[in-house]
RNA sequence: GGAAAGGUGGUAGAGUGGUCGAUUACAGCGGUCUUGAAAACCGCCGUACCGCAAGGUACCGGGGGUUCGAAUCCCUCCCUUUCCGCCA
């Protein structure tokens, strides 16, 4: 969440800014600032009250010490009413910062000034554009039907096991799996990424620390019995490891990854854009995630997305790098570009990779922090895949297919042990 | 699942009703000394809110209670550790 201080000292501009991603920020805004001076005089009030209380407290513990009973029964009375007082002031203190957080809770992060205009997916802007969209064989197959035909992915199996979105992977198509997960955590690693392979499931204040929830709570599988979550991305355990941390400026930046199976309950989204691959409750995804300074977070962002160009490139992939608009972008992102690569059968474009920065909006939710001098000042945390498997697959087999076969690109051959699935 | 112990500042670890936001040690930071380093010695060393400031307030797992006053007593919830059982 944006931070009370920087929203009662730039209202205007927050206000302004917020337009961009179709949010009227005048009432709740304006209702935060109200609150904001209320919850100040209240404190000091209660300050008071408080401070008078220990003072008593203290004469009357020094009359006893004396002796002086009856002069300390007398001052005895005096704090009662003080309490009452005090009992009101901190009830309404409550109350008031119940409120404001509740709203806080509302208001959705500022995109940055470089986000361009825009209701949704259409106004994105293609940055650029790579790899080549390749010449198709007469009858391409859609990677569904490669699935079956080369025996790589079992879907109905997965209905029995589990249910729909649950796929089955064997031989080659499990091996493919493996190596595309090997492949991205050696080139993170490369990249100076520290590997960490956290819980795949996680408590409610993890949940709440990189904002899952209470947005998104019908998005995550939820186990009733230990109230945990199963994660929908390596991003919850990995940032939260963050949170309630103060950090040295000399730690940052932080540089790590995770490969985690994600989970997703993908509540309302039917039809013909979750047919094999496309959209899954459960696939394999590779996270990259970032803790910086202000001053740092950009040029971070822009060695996350140049980390993810390389990756489609080795990949031999058609892609387009998306610059969303305000209304495409997600509740807590600042910036976020998107990975779509070419998939040639459906003659799609399949999102692989959203790279985002989130600036101080989630650290601020974490209390993640680092010191700067003698004070202390929010991080900034930012997030990509590199990258998300199933779409990856669906156009590697789309792609590459041959009558002889689907080819496996170069950079990949040293994980798959074979270059042509068969 | 059964039994026990315990949750205090970066870490270790004191503190059982009154200057305790908290002894001390280690780590860290600054300094003296040294050619440099180590050692030794001196100083600093939690977070947040309110306030122009002086200063005030809150926080010793969470919540509630007793009391003029609670880290310290009571209730309750959560968590962790150890032992036993079960098990990859």
């Amino acid at each position: 969440m944006l931070t009370l201080k920087y929203i009662t000292e730039n209202t205007d501009e927050v206000i302004a800014r917020l337009a961009k991603k179709h949010f009227d920020g005048k009432e709740p805004i304006g209702k935060v600032v109200e609150l904001d001076s209320k919850r100040k005089k209240t404190q000091a009030q209660l300050d008071a009250c408080l401070s008078e209380i220990n003072q008593l407290s203290r004469q009357v513990g020094d009359l006893y010490k004396q002796g002086k009973t009856e002069e300390a029964n007398t001052l005895k009375t005096k704090t009662a009413e003080l309490k009452e007082a005090s009992k009101d002031f901190s009830a309404s203190m409550d109350a008031i910062e119940t409120e404001i957080t509740d709203i806080l809770l509302t208001i959705p992060n500022m995109p940055n000034p470089s986000v361009p205009e825009g209701v949704g997916a259409a106004d994105n802007i293609v940055e650029r554009m790579g790899g080549v969209i390749p010449e198709m064989v007469v009858d391409a197959l859609p990677h569904w039907e490669l699935a079956k035909k080369y025996d790589l992915i079992d879907f109905e199996l997965g209905v029995k096991i589990s249910g729909a979105g649950f796929p089955v992977y064997k031989g080659q198509g499990a091996r493919l799996q493996r190596a595309l997960i090997n492949f991205f955590l050696d080139e993170a690693r490369e990249a100076g990424y520290t590997e960490i392979m956290p819980p795949t499931v996680v408590n409610a204040a993890s949940g709440y620390g990189t904002g899952q929830l209470p947005d998104k709570e019908g998005q995550m599988y939820h186990c009733n019995l230990d109230d945990l979550y199963l994660i929908p991305t390596a991003e919850v355990p990995v940032t939260n490891i963050y949170r309630d941390v103060i950090l040295t400026e000399q730690e940052l930046p932080i540089k790590n990854c995770a490969y985690t199976q994600c989970f997703r309950r993908e509540a309302g989204s039917y039809g013909k854009d979750v047919r094999g691959l496309n959209r899954l409750h459960e696939f394999s995804k590779i996270e990259i995630v970032r803790i910086d300074t202000p001053e740092h977070s950009y040029q971070s962002l822009d060695e996350m997305i140049a980390h993810v160009e390389n990756l489609v490139n080795k990949l031999e992939l058609p892609y387009r790098i998306l610059r969303l608009c305000g209304g495409d972008m997600s509740f807590t992102s600042a910036i976020t570009f998107d990975f779509e690569v070419f998939s040639s059968a459906q003659k799609r474009w399949l999102e692989v990779s959203s790279v985002s920065n989130f600036e101080s909006y989630q650290a601020n939710r974490l209390k993640c922090r680092y010191r700067v001098d003698k004070k202390t000042a929010l991080c900034h945390t930012l997030n990509g895949s590199a990258l998300a498997l199933p779409r990856i697959v669906a156009a590697l087999l789309e792609n590459n297919q041959t009558l002889e076969g689907i080819r496996i690109p170069k950079a990949l051959v040293p994980y798959t042990g074979f270059d042509m699935i068969k």
